[in-house]
DNA sequence: AAAATAGTGTCTTTCAGACAGTATTAA
DNA sequence: TTAATACTGTCTGAAAGACACTATTTT
């Protein structure tokens, strides 16, 4: 805007009226998820200032909108600046995709605030101790929080109620999350390589919130081609209760896992 | 903004730095879908100014952020009203959905915008003759379009090229479009009720691009619980070349497709 | 009569899920 | 020795897709 200003603007424009035009505040929110102690965690900082001063809140700010206040930023740099700062670490290589974009008037009790929205996916990360900002930031377990369809089991009471409407997007953030691991191999996403079959159980299992059968979840794995692909290696030991050593395997080069592996029992939800 | 200033706004702004804040325009554009001589169209408006001026774009335009030119406005509802606007009639009930917010730096040459696609789906409608705004709006069929990966066969010559990021926005439309006939009964939002199976056939036929078995695709639709409901009744005479009359049937109430019905030979799509 | 279309029957192959069973390892 | 786990074998039922077939309607 400044500089090339109502003129240029108003050509821009010749398509509208000019007069409808409202700048409005841009922002990104993430949705980190990672697995934690066989438990969805979801990244999050603890907001100093009213409104919901002390409440917990996705991490996210300001998109540099290239003003005359520096060079413009994309999106999903955005996302990943502000992921990086709170998680303590710089996440260049994390997945992540857009999950949608937030704009409800009063979403924001002083401002109108548009923000978009992005679906973030870790193997276990460390703590962030000592973020880039003062105020604090942690993994937080799933079954904690107050979402808008109960994720299952949650301890009524020690319920951590969200700032905004940030509940509803960690609601629809993990509903992408479950159907997305049953077409692609987003799970890959959340184990590091090498992994076994029964890592990557662990994760389908947590995230959709309900155990699988073990063998055949095993042939159904090595059935679909691409997910995985077989290092030819296997663990030192066993696992901490017994059992055999398990084959370890790295990400295979499928982007979409055919055929699917589809959720149980869902008959009930189609109405 | 105007009122409530820098005080409650540096509030705000307490977990990120107030510095970093820009505004920037925010604008819906959608991309109307819609199925016109057993081909799949789209709804555009030619642009009279600089830039892409005569160029083709999607209906769209400034969101009412709620600044001193009157009421906040939700974003679904912005979308409708430029949709009505350019479609000649209001489209209050159509099926509309978010498709995805595009911000990259320089996808406008002017100025810094982001835009939130809507995605709508329709039977089919009127051309728009009388628009409210003086510039043309015509359905335009896909297969004319210039578009990211090709939908199929392109007359070259004879496509146009669409203004800004449009192409890839239309691209992103189809696929969430073809993606979705699989596991919604979004298919019976391009029909009018009551409807034949075979009309509904058109429909995925016409959005895939393929043709599809009919005696398989009949026993498969009845079979998929509240896709359809039967009326009771058919149509008043055969077909324009011949054969029986068809049963009429409505929308059932499932809102996912289970089982899906998967689009043929995808394999290859996989890696 | 011929051609097109609606709708059904049947067969084969694939796949999901239940269940059983063997081998290997830790406690 | 016991329990846990990795992995494989086998069976059943659901479902997709190929193909054939009948019935109905228009030209």
């Amino acid at each position: 805007m400044a500089g090339t200003d109502s003129d240029s603007e108003a050509e821009f424009l010749a398509r509208y009226d000019p007069r409808e035009f409202d700048p409005a505040a841009v922002t990104v929110d993430v949705v980190a998820l990672t697995i934690r102690d066989d438990a969805l965690h979801v990244l999050l900082v603890q907001r100093g200032e009213p409104p919901y001063a002390g409440q917990w809140a996705l991490p996210g700010g300001f998109v540099r909108a290239g003003g005359h206040r520096g060079p413009a930023e994309d999106l999903p740099d955005a996302a990943i600046r502000k992921l990086s700062e709170e998680a303590g670490q710089h996440l260049g290589q994390i997945h992540l995709e857009q999950l949608g974009t937030y704009g409800t008037p009063g979403r924001d009790p002083r401002m109108r605030v548009i923000t978009v929205a992005y679906l973030a996916f870790a193997p276990e990360l460390p703590e962030p101790l000592a973020g880039i900002n003062a105020q604090a930031a942690a993994w937080t377990p799933l079954p904690l929080l107050k979402l808008a369809h109960a994720t299952g089991a949650q301890q009524p009471g020690t319920t951590r109620k969200l700032a905004f409407d940030h509940a509803q997007i960690i609601a629809d953030g993990l509903e992408r999350a479950r159907s997305k691991l049953e077409y692609t191999p987003l799970a890959t996403a959340f184990v590091t390589e090498p992994f076994t079959i029964s890592e990557l159980r662990a994760v389908y299992e947590t995230v959709w919130g309900e155990p699988l059968h073990a063998g055949n979840f095993h042939r159904k794995v090595l059935s679909v081609p691409g997910f995985v692909e077989s290092t030819g290696q296997t663990t030192q030991t066993g696992g901490p209760r017994g059992g055999p050593r398990a084959r370890l395997y790295r990400r295979g080069d499928a982007r979409l896992l055919h055929p699917a592996l589809l959720r149980p029992g869902r008959e009930d939800e189609v109405r």
